[in-house]
DNA sequence: ACATACTTTAGAATAATTATAAAGTAGTTA
DNA sequence: TAACTACTTTATAATTATTCTAAAGTATGT
C-alpha cells in the first residue's frame, strides 16, 4: 500500500470503516481532487461504475457516504428535489444555486451587520447562506 | 358563500384552480391562522384527514399545494431528510433549523456587511439564512 | 338543464433510500 | 499460516415520498 493512500484510509478508519477496496477506491474518487465535489449518491455511484467492469453495488455507495458524513468527511445539504447532496467542503462556507447547480461561496465572503439571538435553552451551531442565482434579464 | 372563504377563493382562482370543496378546505387549514404554518404535504393530509369522515385524496393535496406553490402562495424548503416542506410565510425571511423544527425569522433581524457578487451574466435571485441550533450542553 | 373542460380518486408507477440475509473478506489469534 | 469471528458486499426486497393514470364526478358558461 503506497503513501498516497493513507489520507483516504485514515477517512475511512475515523468513519469506524474497514478499507476494503471498494471503500478505498470511493474516498479517492471523493478526496483525492483539487476542488471541492458536490453530488449525489446516484451521480457518484454512475460515475464511479462506467469505468469499472465490476461494479460496486448501491449499498456499499450510501454505507461509505453515510458513515464519511456520520465522522464529518462529508457535508449534506439539500436542494428542493428530495434528494441528499454532499459535498467534500467540509468547512463552513456558504452556496450559489443556479438551477439545480450548486457553487461554493467562502466563508469569509459573507459577514454580517445583525444576527438574532438563539432562542432559550438554545445556541447556534452555524450559519448558512444560500443565494439563488436567476439569469441577467 | 359566505365573506371569509373570499380569500381563501382567490388564492386558488389566482393559481389556477377552481375553488372545489377540497381545495377550498385545504386553502382555509393553511391560511386561516394568525401565525406561520410549516408543513409537509404528508403532515397536512394526515391533520385534514384525521377529523373528516370523507378524507380528501393524496393527490389532491399534492396537487393543490403544487398550484398554490406555483403560484407564490407558498415557499417550499427543504431540510435533510429527503422531503418537502411549506411554509405559509411568503415575504422573504429566514429560519431557525432545530432538530427538524423550523421556526421563521423576520427579514430585518438579519442583515449583511458583505456580500458576493452574483458571476457574470447571473444576478440574485434571493438570499436565505438558516441558522442551525443546538442544545446549550 | 346541457355540455365541456377541469377534478377527484384509488391505485399503479417511479425515484431515492434503507433493510435483509446469504456469501465473501479483513484482521486477530493460535 | 490456518482458523475464527466480526465486519462487508451484494442482489434483491421493502419503504417512503411523490407523480402518473384513467375512470367517475363536478364547476361553470350558455
Amino acid at each position: 500500500m503506497n503513501n498516497k493512500n493513507k489520507t483516504f484510509i485514515d477517512k475511512l478508519r475515523s468513519s469506524g470503516l474497514r478499507p476494503t477496496n471498494q471503500r478505498v477506491e470511493i474516498s479517492k474518487f471523493l478526496f483525492n481532487r483539487k476542488k471541492t465535489f458536490h453530488f449525489t449518491v446516484e451521480e457518484l455511484k454512475n460515475s464511479m461504475n462506467l469505468k469499472r467492469s465490476k461494479k460496486i453495488s448501491t449499498a456499499t455507495f450510501y454505507n461509505t457516504v453515510h458513515a464519511l458524513k456520520s465522522a464529518g468527511h462529508l457535508k449534506e445539504f439539500s436542494l428542493e428535489n428530495n434528494t441528499s447532496y454532499y459535498d467534500t467542503n467540509i468547512t463552513s462556507h456558504h452556496h450559489f444555486f443556479d438551477n439545480g447547480k450548486v457553487i461554493d461561496i467562502k466563508s469569509d465572503k459573507i459577514t454580517f451587520q445583525k444576527l438574532p439571538e438563539a432562542p432559550k435553552g438554545k445556541k447556534i451551531k452555524n450559519v448558512e447562506v444560500v443565494i439563488r442565482l436567476e439569469n441577467n434579464n
